[in-house]
Order: structure tokens, then sequence, then C-alpha cells
DNA sequence: CGAGTATACATTGCATGCAATCGCCCTTCG
DNA sequence: CGAAGGGCGATTGCATGCAATGTATACTCG
């Protein structure tokens, strides 16, 4: 998976401030730290055991990057309105299909290993077993990884870095949505005529499939619990 | 109606940490310190006139947007390489592309104000303007301005803010490059065609003619001051 | 004279302290 | 009963100190 590669954000940093960031991520992914609530520099260094210079580096990244936002006093993590999620799509359809499309002309070129390319197929199957098992979680797991592997496969580290951006976004207030069975029976199908585009080195195919599939999402796109009530203190203070 | 305006990156934040940051791309982007270069936080502090704690934070944003690279004691200004360019002007085609799409659409559908279309065709003559005065900064301060006027024109928030992220990259190392007379010349001419497009309200012409014209600037890129002083060099590309 | 090694030092990384700021709540007045 | 104002406290923002670490230099030995 690490494939690196040209400087384009830095992967590998040590120290304690990017292991908050990565923490802070993990807690966002997971639900722990929901979307409008209230984070303290003070409470996440006393949850993560380090002090509040770290958090503050942390915290600064993911204000840059919208995961939080500017609250009443300090930050809150961000929540994604309709609107947003709309404009998200539409511009993640357009990176996934360049996605597909770089895909498949490094495929026609011979620059891409058979051994990506079976990846990906695995990829595929993952998901279907996945969505199947109805584990929300691991569903989407699997399907990140997939999508992952496609935005690698392309070979341009700055679409793969603002790929992740774009994800990351999303999948703050999102799972994967299996409650509409149409959908669900329908994504294998579409990753498959993405897949199979790269393989037989047709970017447009590959790219169109792309499209559709990542606007097809958008369509399913539910925002999950929109508006959590207010006022969700930080961590208990124990008092 | 008002939409509220969607937190994608907080622009206007107060504090010194993000003055620091601003002028550390201040100077990047007028040369002042070149690519190549390398930071030390006590250095920066004593030329802001500031402690190290907040250098140390708009270090740490570069760092992620990878606009300074880590280096053997610290950072050093990042430098682009050909191929990094090459990636990057593909990412900045397609992006562009899209975002000419959708200013047509939005304005197909009356909802791209005449005042803003009107400063596009302004913009054009403004570039047409300075590129024949010669002057290589005010070029691309009026190019500039130009792409980001179409950006916002597009309405989409995400899209805006990534197109930002590839132009600041791409502008760490570069003036528009007016050597090329033919290049001069053809560069309003396309510029016109993008605006025709919008203005028709036609995405498919908007959009072919932003990639077009993107496609030819990253031919006709060449990097200024190539001179790669074993920077990067401290993890080896085994590509 | 070159290579290997030890040492000193520049520099980072984090913690802590202190002052400034802003929101919240309670009080007070209309 | 509602609104305005003031004080308190929570929280941020920045500076500084100290320890850890990796680099470059100087030194020694072959």
């Amino acid at each position: 998976m690490y494939t690196r590669r040209m400087a384009v954000s830095s992967e590998s940093q040590p120290g304690s401030a990017h292991a908050v960031y990565v923490a802070l991520r993990h807690r966002f992914a997971e639900g722990r730290y929901a979307p409008g609530q209230r984070l303290t520099e003070a409470a996440v260094a006393a949850d993560l055991g380090v002090s509040r210079t770290p958090v503050r580096e942390a915290i600064g990244r993911l204000l840059a990057e919208g995961l939080v936002i500017p609250a009443a006093r300090g930050v809150a993590v961000a929540a994604l309105t309709a609107a947003e999620a709309k404009h998200l799509f539409v511009l993640r359809a357009t990176l996934e299909a360049l996605a597909a499309e770089l895909a498949a002309t490094r495929q026609a070129r011979g620059q891409l290993p058979p051994a990506d390319i079976d990846a990906l197929d695995r990829a595929v199957d993952a998901v279907e077993a996945a969505v199947q098992t109805h584990d929300a979680h691991a569903s989407a797991q699997a399907n990140l990884a997939l999508h992952r592997a496609i935005g690698a496969a392309a070979g341009n580290p700055f679409l793969e870095d603002t790929l992740h951006r774009v994800w990351d976004r999303i999948a703050v207030t999102t799972v994967a949505n299996l409650d509409d069975p149409h959908w669900a029976g329908a994504i294998t199908e579409q990753h498959r005529a993405i897949v199979a585009g790269i393989r037989a080195g047709d970017p447009a195919a590959a790219g169109s499939a792309a499209k559709a599939h990542i606007e097809a999402a958008g369509r399913a796109y539910k925002p999950a619990r929109e508006n959590e009530p207010r006022t969700a203190a930080t961590t208990q203070p124990t008092r």
C-alpha cells in the first residue's frame, strides 16, 4: 500500500503531533467524535495523553482541511450539509473518472503491473462480500480500499492526494448506505464495469463507468445523522 | 437566496500562526525563499519577529500541503520536478475543465450574475494587456485572477479550494512563460474561447476549451530554475 | 593521506506557564 | 417578565525552557 513516491503530502511523519492528527481523524471516522461536537485542546490532550502543543498543531491541520470548523470557543467537528455533499460528489465524480482514465491509459501502455489489476478484481470481490454481510463499517472499508486502489493505479500522486481529501471529507459523516437493496446490488456491477474498462485499456469506458458510479453513489447518499442536537460536551469533565 | 458560506478551508483566521503561514507563502511566491532552500524554525521566527511556536504551526501546514518537504534538519522549500509538473497539469486540466463546465451550466440556468461574466471579459483583457507589457509577474498575477474568477463562477467551493491548492503548488516555481511569442499570442484567444463557452451556457464547449488551454499551458511550461541541489533526495524515489 | 569514529552542537519536539480574550451566566434595571 | 450589562471563568494564543536526536566536523588511527 505504501508505494511512495513524490512528496505531495508527507505520510510517514514521526512525532506525536502527527499521531494526534491521525487519532483525531480516526475518532471522526468511527463517530466517536460526532459532527457538531466541540473540541477543546485541553480535553483532547488529556484524552490522548499529550500536552496541548501537539494537539494545537493537529487541530490546525484539521482546520485547514475543513474537517473541523471554527466554533464559539475553539473548534467543532465539521458536519456535511446536503448542499456540501452534492458539491463534493460532483468533484469526486470528475476526479474518479480521471483516475479510471489514467489507470486505463497506463494499462494500455503496459505500465500497469498485472498484479495491480488482479488486486482490483479481488477488491471488487471483497466489497461484494462485505455488502452481503450487511456490515456497514466493513462495507465502507472495503469500498474505500477499492477506490483507493484505483486512485493508486492512476499513477498521479497529486490526483491521489486530492481524492484522499475528498474521501476524508465525505467519510466524516458517512458510512455506505446499504438500506437500498437496489443500490446494494448495483454497486458490484458498476465496480466491475470500471475495472473492466481499466483492464481493457479503454480510458473512455473506464472513465464514464467511474463517473456514472460516483453519480449513482451521490444520489444514494443520505447524510447520516444530519443534525445531532448541540452541546455534546467534549469529554466528560468528570466533575 | 443567500447560502451560508460553506466551510471548506478557513480563510480569514486571526492569529500570528496564520500570519506566518501567509508570510511564508508570499515569500515562496516572490522567490525570496527559493526552492531547495532550507528553513529553520528559529530563522523564520527571527525573520518575522515571533516565537517558534506559531512558526512551527505554519510549517506544519506547509508540510501537509507539500509546499515544503522534510529535509536533513527541518524542512526545505519544495521544488517541482518535470514529472511532478506533468502530473499537476493533468490534474489541473481536468479541474479547470470541470470549473468551466459548471460555470457554463450555471449560466445556462440563469444562476450566474451577468456582472460575473462581464468581470471574466475584463479579466481576459487584463491578461492580454499585461502580457503585452512583457511583465512576467503582472502577467502571472492577471492570469491567476482570471482563472480564479472562473473557479469562483463554478459555484463549487470544494472545486475552488482544490484548484487553489494546485495553483499554489505550481506557482511555487513558476511565472508565466512569455518567452514563446506563439504561446503569448494564443493565450488570449484560448481565454476568450473559454469565456465564450461560459457566456453561451455551453458546458461542453467551455470545458473542452479550458482543457485545451491548460494542456497547452502544460506544454509551454518550463520549470524555472531546474537546479536540483539534492534537497529532496533524503528518500530515494525507487520508482 | 584516507577512512572510520567520537564528540559537540545546531535544531527539533514537546511541555508548561502566563497573559489576553471571549462566551456564559447572573444580576439588575426598565 | 424581558432585556441589557458586568463579572467570572473557561479557553485560546504565544513564548520559553529543556531534553532528545541526528548532523557535521574534527580527530585519530591505519
